[in-house]
DNA sequence: CTGAAAGCGCTTACAG
DNA sequence: CTGAAAGCGCTTACAG
């Protein structure tokens, strides 16, 4: 930092530019990008000249100019379907994380479980030039993903597809349903109610799948009366649980397909006077923070969020820089609290 | 929309530019951007050949473009602690809403309750040239943020700070928690504990004042033995609470400094045997979405921080437009629930 | 290794 | 109301 005499500049009239810092150092702008971008060996001493002038100036290069000069915006979308979502939250820090640490700007947005609204946010962070997508579980068909990963290097959870420009982290909800599942079952339950998920969310098929499969498995019977809706939120489970409740069929246990829905279920055993686990077991899905201080603390299935936000982030790098990446998405894994027990 | 032979263009080229809709449409850019922006009366005849122009071009402004030559990002930076917090993320979803429907971008990034982290996230903001900032309670010191301000108009929330270019939106904590243990008090709670939030965060020391100024209004004696650190999450209220078992001094109820330490709290009195709120009235403040639904449904301080997202997000655009904003901060409410009961 | 020059796709005085 | 022109702040062939 060489002092002298315009060594405060008068009033930050704006920022300083490209331009003011090549004079400065006494170079052509070209030169200073290139030593910005690691384009272009450049000589020592014009090196040494070019970081003084950056710091005098308090140079930050405009990242609208870089990104309309040299065509990529270094933005990533990110679709949630709801910003405050307990489940996705996680996956949302570990793609900051990640995309920060790269200098990626993230931009997030909601799809609010609406197909209309992800078109919407697809059609924006398009049109904000972005230099690829994470969707963290669409409704969108098939189709128009595909589609769209044609044009803009995707990645996306929550279900499984092939494509040109796509990879996809396919968690194994199925067999994580069916762990949760089969844990009720070897502590002695034999009449377990599911509550659904949003019907035609592929998480919550999956998941059903993985109930049904278990208790095929080990030789008991499926009562449809048992299965009921419930929207992947508190309210639904609640909901559901009076439902289930009101019918008068037995059961011993319930097996929520998120822990959201299973939070409202023991309320609403709570309300109906039956406790958890004593009267009735409670399997949750997802390992939300609120489920280790939930009362009962919550069993549930834990695939980490976090670790699949960071997976995703990392393989849309990767696709944009054209590597193939290779992702291992974290096994599920039972996680056992007080709210299941054996069968009284 | 003209059918014709060019009609569907060869292969998505990137996409169309405003010199593409001008040629098209037979009129020049400048006009083009003018009908754009709404800057200037265009004659009905140009209008209509533009609209068409547009719709068969596919066409949407590229937004870099835009602010490189207009000056202005049309993105908004928000700072929040943590991109999953449960109770911030509320604010998020308020700040995106308004944000999207005025067509701003906001872009959320996670200080993690880390002055060093605030500062960086700030640096990025103002690299990335936000026209303007939402900071939803920072640690940051006050002469930091009010010389921010000065350079970006800054709209923030849990403190009350004066300044240039700034806006705040302080809610009244300490009244809220005045409220909360006005409660306790008049279901004949004599010994209160509390649980504060982080040391110096601003939100924890009002909610710690309304607490003390409870007490002596109604001339109930403080004692520090009953006061114990939880810095806001779970796991804090879980062992503050443990801590104030083992202490021995007796209390009736348990006012945390938010929900989440309330949770945390329950379960530590859950294991040992003491039942809420048949034994111990717990409190919380924030009124979480999970709050409802947690068994027993926690009394808790609502302050929708949606709502305060909202204000936030038409605070900051109307400062960006210069006007003056007048916002009126939601006042806190008590919640009753389940969690609270009359002292045995 | 390095400059001069053109260009990215818009906006906005400036002059009709 | 509307164009031609300059400019926003970078990047990147192109030619040394």
């Amino acid at each position: 930092m060489t002092p002298g005499p315009d060594d405060n500049p008068p009033h930050a009239p704006g920022q300083a530019s490209l331009k003011m810092v090549a004079d400065e150092a006494g170079v052509s702008p070209s030169t200073v990008s290139r030593f910005l971008n690691g384009t272009a060996k450049v000589a020592e001493h014009k090196r040494v000249a070019i970081e003084a002038a950056i710091r005098k100036l308090h140079f930050v290069a405009n990242p609208m100019a870089s990104s309309l000069a040299g065509g990529k915006s270094r933005c990533i979308g990110v679709i949630t379907q709801d910003l405050s979502s307990p489940f996705y939250g996680q996956a949302l820090l570990g793609i900051e994380d990640v995309l920060t640490e790269a200098q990626f700007q993230p931009l997030f947005m909601s799809g609010h479980w609406r197909e209309e609204d992800e078109r919407r946010c697809i059609a924006s962070l398009e049109g904000r030039r972005v230099d690829g997508l994470i969707i963290l579980s669409a409704c969108l068909p098939d189709e128009v993903l595909l589609e769209q990963a044609q044009r803009t290097p995707m990645v996306m959870t929550g279900r499984s597809l092939q494509g040109e420009g796509l990879v996809s982290l396919g968690f194994d909800d199925f067999e994580g349903a069916r762990l949760a599942t089969e844990h009720l079952i070897e502590r002695g339950h034999r009449q377990i109610a599911f509550i659904r998920g949003t019907q035609n969310h592929p998480d919550a098929t999956e998941r059903y799948g993985g109930f049904r499969a278990a208790l095929k498995a080990h030789g008991l019977e499926f009562d449809p009366r048992l299965v009921v809706q419930g929207h992947f939120l508190e309210n639904g489970g609640y909901a559901a649980t009076k439902a289930l409740i009101k019918n008068g069929v037995p059961f011993s246990a319930i097996f929520a397909a998120n822990d959201q829905m299973a939070f409202g279920a023991i309320l609403a055993l709570h309300e109906a006077s039956l406790r958890v686990p004593e009267h009735v077991s409670v399997v949750g899905f997802d390992d939300l923070t609120a489920s280790t201080y939930f009362v009962p603390p919550l069993t549930t299935v834990r695939h980490s969020m976090y670790e699949i936000g960071r997976l995703a982030a990392k393989a849309i790098i990767h696709a944009i820089r054209g590597e193939a990446a290779e992702v291992a998405v974290p096994l599920p894994e039972l996680v056992v609290r007080a709210s299941t027990a054996a069968v009284g």
